[in-house]
RNA sequence: GGGCUCGUAGCUCAGCUGGAUAGAGCACCUCCCUUCUAAGGAGGCGGUCUCAGGUUCGAAUCCUGACGGGCUCACCA
């Protein structure tokens, strides 16, 4: 409708108001609730045009317009505002439309370019936590929005399984892992611990003993006790230890954060995981297979993880056959003059032409930095996907600047995708106490929220389900979706960008905005369906107000897909689900269904919530939350 | 200090490229189950849209500045 009174005012705009009519002066919205009419369009830009006064403005082009659109019967002009009341007729065919398409909304499948989506990339010492379920959420349901918009979409991670960091935990657990009677230290298999707690407690365990062998050496060293340390550090120690006198608090407290960090690095602790990174880069057999195997176990460990959040990928990537990638390009880029190397042999960029800094790319022995390997792994995907054209980053917006700065040093590499590539950047997941942080223990595991929630589920639906003759499968396939329905929408019905607040009893809430609520509208539907039996098609009926206005929003669901793959927001797709379950549950509270005694409207009423159905179902879909028959 | 970002009801959040009297949920208070699933619906209470300027017929929305919160500015990853 929008789109014919468009083109007849483009077309008619000299014949009826003496001049032509640019594109941008025509805005529509929807119109209020206490005026009559079912679409609004805004008079004002026309007024400066035809130096009228609106309501003659409003009145000349209403007058035009119904004129020549049979759909228009009537219009009226409040202040400013053209109010256009629109045949019953006119909503009905766009309710068959609706109902006549399988996937409404969805664009033809891979119609539009290939895009990769990053999400997830763990660092595999850690288990995942509830920052992760908001980025895996996120990413999932970002790549489920651009498919349904048309794009083909590759689903990938890069897992980030090498460095010193890893070295750590396999050392730890070589270290103080008690024996079993049988000489065997703790596996996932003797212990009963998934395989990512189990590599992440040792984690925890170096970082323990490591401090405390910080603290012996510092403790050591002021008391006069240096032998067995390099003379450097001895005059290090002291020349900073000099430097406290006469300053303040602040200040002292830097001087003694260094020299902690100046015995960290004189653990024996500390040393050996540096050699064991050595030989890992080596290759040492040994090395290498307690990798392989604590790497098999926090993968197992994963896996269970992904699976009961219901994400998945579509290709992996190790970060320890990617680490050496990018240093070509670098030398490349050296030719060219994009980077410059500095006396000491290192590597820079720089980039103050654009208001950031200059950023180290190699450093002076040589080997690659973060940023290093982020510019090779994007120019590796477009070698294995030759028909990529963009990727999309979910990553935690406390590496905007780190992006910025990627996305930049590919463009001056002259890459012209990297016009397409995005930093899905996502605020951090705070809770009633403050931030997580692992060092207080507040950190919410990950596997132990979602066990919370669908046991919360499961009370919930015993106290008010209607699941009589379910199987004791069916009940926890039902548990596990509503727990999980919720728990996904709370994360994704936020602005994606916006930093937010985690309330574990607003998580498992099921009134009001939230994913059961929904659920549970989809489950009366499809029960009153059930009820319904077989029913005709539509046929010409007059239409209730709220009916039309559950039309009028449900024909909106493409734009919304439109508007939620733009601007990369699965919040959008929420929004616009709970608006249409509350216009549902308004309509079905006060319009009779199934006693109505006019067949046509009952057949009518059961099309719309057949359909309404359907978009809550689609739009379910989009966000990973499945739907029930049942609840 | 520089850069980025956020600031809307007691709390958690919607408000798209400027449009009519700023919306939901939670919490609190009233009502509604012999009509189809009450995990629902109807209503009430609650706002100087952080502040100050500016642009405009018109600003929560755009611009500038201030204030407040967060992130970031490593030869760490």
């Amino acid at each position: 409708m929008e789109k014919e009174i468009k083109e007849l005012l483009l077309k008619g705009g000299v014949e009826i108001l003496g001049t032509q009519i640019e594109e941008e002066i025509i805005q529509f919205q929807k119109t209020r609730k206490d005026i009559d009419g079912d679409l609004t369009l805004v008079i004002f830009p026309f007024v400066k045009l035809l130096k009228t006064s609106p309501l003659e403005a409003g009145e000349k082009i209403g007058a035009f317009l119904k004129e020549h659109l049979e759909d228009i019967e009537s219009y009226n002009v409040v202040s400013g505002f053209l109010n256009f009341t629109i045949a019953d007729r006119h909503w009905l065919k766009q309710l068959n439309d609706v109902s006549k398409t399988e996937n409404y909304g969805f664009r033809r499948p891979n119609s539009r370019p290939m895009l990769m989506v990053e999400y997830s990339s763990p660092n595999t010492n850690k288990p995942l936590h509830l920052g992760h379920l908001r980025n895996n959420f996120l990413g999932y349901s970002v790549a489920e929005i651009l498919k349904a918009y048309g794009h083909e979409v590759i689903k990938t991670q890069i897992i980030n399984d090498r460095g010193i960091h890893i070295c750590k935990s396999m050392l730890a657990w070589e270290k103080f892992s008690p024996t079993d009677e049988k000489g065997e230290r703790e596996t996932p298999v003797n212990t009963g611990l998934k395989g990512d707690k189990l590599v992440g407690k040792y984690y925890v365990e170096f970082d323990k003993q490591l401090k405390k062998e910080t603290t012996e050496i510092l403790s050591a060293w002021e008391q006069g006790n240096f032998d067995n340390y390099p003379v450097e550090v001895v005059a290090e120690y002291q020349r900073l230890n000099a430097s406290k006198e006469g300053k303040d608090e602040k200040a002292i407290a830097g001087i003694d954060a260094k020299m902690v960090d100046l015995a960290k690095n004189q653990t024996s602790l500390l040393q050996e995981a540096q050699e064991m990174l050595v030989k890992w880069e080596a290759r040492d057999p040994q090395v290498y297979l307690l990798w392989t195997t604590m790497n098999g176990w926090v993968y197992d460990g994963f896996k269970q993880t992904y699976d009961a959040m219901g994400v998945d990928f579509d290709k992996l990537y190790f970060e320890s056959d990617t680490f050496l990638l990018g240093k070509d390009i670098v030398a490349e880029g050296m030719k060219s003059g994009v980077f410059y190397q500095k006396e000491d042999g290192s590597v820079w960029i720089d980039l103050t032409e654009e208001g950031l800094d200059e950023k180290l790319v190699l450093r002076s022995d040589g080997t690659a930095v973060y940023m290093t390997q982020d510019v090779g792994t994007a120019v590796d995907r477009f070698h294995d996907y030759p028909k990529l054209t963009g990727i999309i980053y979910t990553v935690g917006n406390e590496q905007d600047y780190h992006f910025k700065v990627l996305f930049l040093i590919l463009e001056k590499l002259g890459y012209e995708w990297a016009d397409n590539c995005h930093h899905l950047s996502y605020g951090m997941v705070d809770l009633p106490t403050g931030k997580m942080k692992s060092r207080e223990g507040t950190v919410v595991d990950a596997d132990d929220l979602m066990a919370e929630v669908v046991s919360q589920a499961e009370e919930m639906t015993k106290e008010r389900g209607h699941i009589e003759g379910f199987t004791t499968e069916e009940k926890n396939q039902l548990y596990q979706l509503i727990g999980m329905g919720g728990l996904k929408y709370y994360l994704l019905k936020v602005d994606p960008k916006k930093r937010m607040l985690f309330n574990p009893e607003e998580s498992i809430e099921l009134n009001g905005n939230t994913g059961p609520f929904i659920q549970y509208a989809h489950a009366r539907i499809k029960s009153l369906l059930k009820k319904a039996g077989s029913y005709g098609a539509l046929t010409e009926t007059g239409l209730r107000a709220e009916e039309k206005e559950i039309i009028k929003h449900l024909v909106t669901f493409p734009s919304v897909v439109e508007e939620a793959a733009k601007n990369y927001s699965p919040a959008v797709i929420a929004n616009y689900s709970y608006e249409l379950v509350k216009l549902y549950n308004h309509f079905y509270q006060s319009v009779p269904i199934l006693i109505e005694e006019d067949e046509e409207l009952k057949n009518m009423r059961l099309v719309l919530s057949e359909n309404v159905a359907k978009v809550i179902k689609l739009a379910m879909q989009l966000l990973g939350v499945q739907v029930p028959e049942r609840m």
